[in-house]
DNA sequence: ATTAAGATTGCAACCGGTTGCAAAAATTGT
DNA sequence: ACAATTTTTGCAACCGGTTGCAATCTTAAT
């Protein structure tokens, strides 16, 4: 169908290997051959198949991209930034939609069918255990918003979310609420898990303070809204942190439907800080993720992974930061 | 690095021949070697590399999903939607990030270089001529919530804007509005034209009704604010056919902004339908665009068209719908 | 002009599969 | 048991590239 290196080697009257060479950096080509190899390609519009080099170089350029978050609009801006930065490296996203599975067998499979360079796993719910499965499999893999750990079993570049979870108990202690609530997401998501840990850590050394814990069926809107719900009907504490974003606005519009308001009768922190935290009729205090480095960062190491297939597993953390607005009370 | 086919076929201790045919159905393989393949493939892990048999067969399930719209919500939505439906069919999505550019030249000699089967232009923004490049280098595409034309250049699947046009008119006459406002989206996207054109048309054969029209820069919550809070500097209309629902829920925090409030003092019918719609503290009033239908379809037709190679180009529309909540005043 | 060193080139084998073809094996019919 | 079919199998060439190696061509140095 296409055009070949063949063809362009006879037209430009020189063997495959200049042709091939031309297009491989680093190689020997007199700058003559070249330009008659050029001028025959873009007579011909020619243009190298990667996939057949990649048969002889071993790389393909391809990076399996894998998540199961395609339903948190936090995403949408990861994805943004992940294929724009990838792009930028040369390297091509293949999409992997998890949205059912939590098991990596599939992924594993196809993703070695199309002989992936490496994978970037974009998940804050899924195990470790599912990029292990990668590593295993010696495909260079890294964890993206993935659990912390101080000697991980594969590339993690995320936050630690114990320590979000102590800046928010800080946060709501600072302003001095005394009755504070957690409204974690899915119970056995080890975001939700590392956040309660650092949250009732800070609550616990503090004194005269009462907790409440609660968990949201997914970090969703209508799972905040419901959970939020459910605790209006009982005494609400004075103050919450959500597991996330989507699920403050969710918490957000229970509270408004209850004919109640934010700050002023119950408020909220939330964490992640994605784009519709600052819309104005949102306004939504929160604890910002910096999802621009971690990305920037995944890409990185993802690279220099497949660059040293040896290397250490790594852990990289960022820091967090509170973002004021204006659904908490302020200092 | 991988396990190959050579190293199975020595393995089972049959030919190499035996072992790719063991693996392509319609290949004539005796149950016997075929179970002595597969014991030798389950033992030493194997699976097949999908690029170096694309290089026979011609085919590499690899479809192009380009899309330029990665801060619209709705398309997490639709990348959802496309990535489930495209691996259901045993494709693969490379994912093509257009942020910048409006070009097709880039995008066309990667994918070309990663000969995918199919490209799938996933863009209400992007002008026909975008996909046609595809069209004109021999790759089947689809042009997806592209632009209509009743004798399209390229395969395209969306709805008819001008009928959402004519659609968002009507429902505002019908609930008694006398001055209408449309607040479309960016002045030269083709879906802006096309609304605005149906708009226009039904407010043209009514009787006694003030029109303004404007235009916020982008599909965008910003841009929506913006846009209406110049409306609401002049005298602004009684209600408005937003050009999205990001649009219309950046026009509505406007309203709300200036202590006004939708349906009471200003009415708002947005367009598309994206989950937060119906998130209850938005509750929007919209023109639903069936977009697992689109996508669906749009699936189904770059597969045919990949198929048969000289398929005719054609358009698919699906017809939109009004859905009714809380931001338009009742009938 | 002669020679040694360096740069460029083409040959041929290889990457991991697929496939047409003819030979070998299994099946069928008598 | 034998011939005629049908099925299964392996060989070898090919897909579109890359690359080690030896041969050839340049260039620089004497």
């Amino acid at each position: 169908m296409a055009i070949t290196l063949k063809e362009v080697a006879e037209r430009a009257g020189v063997s495959r290997s200049a042709v091939s060479r031309t297009y491989t950096d680093g190689a020997s080509v007199s700058p003559k051959t070249r330009k008659k190899v050029e001028k025959a390609a873009k007579e011909l519009g020619y243009s190298p198949n990667a996939l057949a080099s990649s048969l002889t170089t071993g790389r393909t350029k391809l990076i399996g991209l894998i998540s199961n978050n395609f339903h948190n609009p936090l995403f949408l801006e990861v994805f943004d930034l992940f294929t724009r930065r990838l792009q930028e490296k040369g390297l091509r996203p293949l999409l992997v939609n998890l949205t059912d599975e939590t098991d990596p067998e599939n992924s594993l499979r196809m993703l070695k069918q199309y002989s992936v360079d490496g994978v970037i796993v974009a998940s804050s719910t899924l195990l470790p255990e599912f990029a292990k499965a990668f590593h295993d499999a010696k495909i260079p893999v890294v964890h993206s918003f993935g659990r912390f750990a101080s000697a991980p079993d594969v590339h993690v570049v995320g936050v630690d979310n114990v320590e979000c979870g102590r800046m928010a108990a800080r946060t709501l202690l600072a302003r001095g609420y005394k009755h504070i609530g957690f409204l974690g997401g899915p119970k056995g998501a080890t975001s939700t898990i590392d956040r309660r840990a650092g949250f009732m850590e800070v609550i616990g050394q503090a004194k005269d303070i009462k907790v409440k814990v609660s968990n949201a069926a997914a970090y969703s809107f209508e799972a905040g809204r419901a959970a939020m719900l459910k605790e209006l009907k009982a005494i609400p504490a004075e103050a919450y942190f959500c597991g996330d974003d989507v699920m403050s606005i969710g918490a957000l519009s229970a509270i408004e439907s209850a004919g109640l308001a934010a700050p002023e009768d119950i408020g909220i922190i939330g964490l992640n800080d994605m784009e519709m935290a600052k819309w104005e009729n949102i306004n939504l205090t929160t604890i910002r993720q910096p999802i621009k480095q971690i990305v920037d960062s995944s890409v990185e190491l993802v690279i220099a992974a497949l660059e040293d297939r040896n290397r250490h597993p790594e852990a990289r953390l960022f820091s967090c930061q509170v973002m004021e607005r204006g659904t908490l009370r302020p200092l």
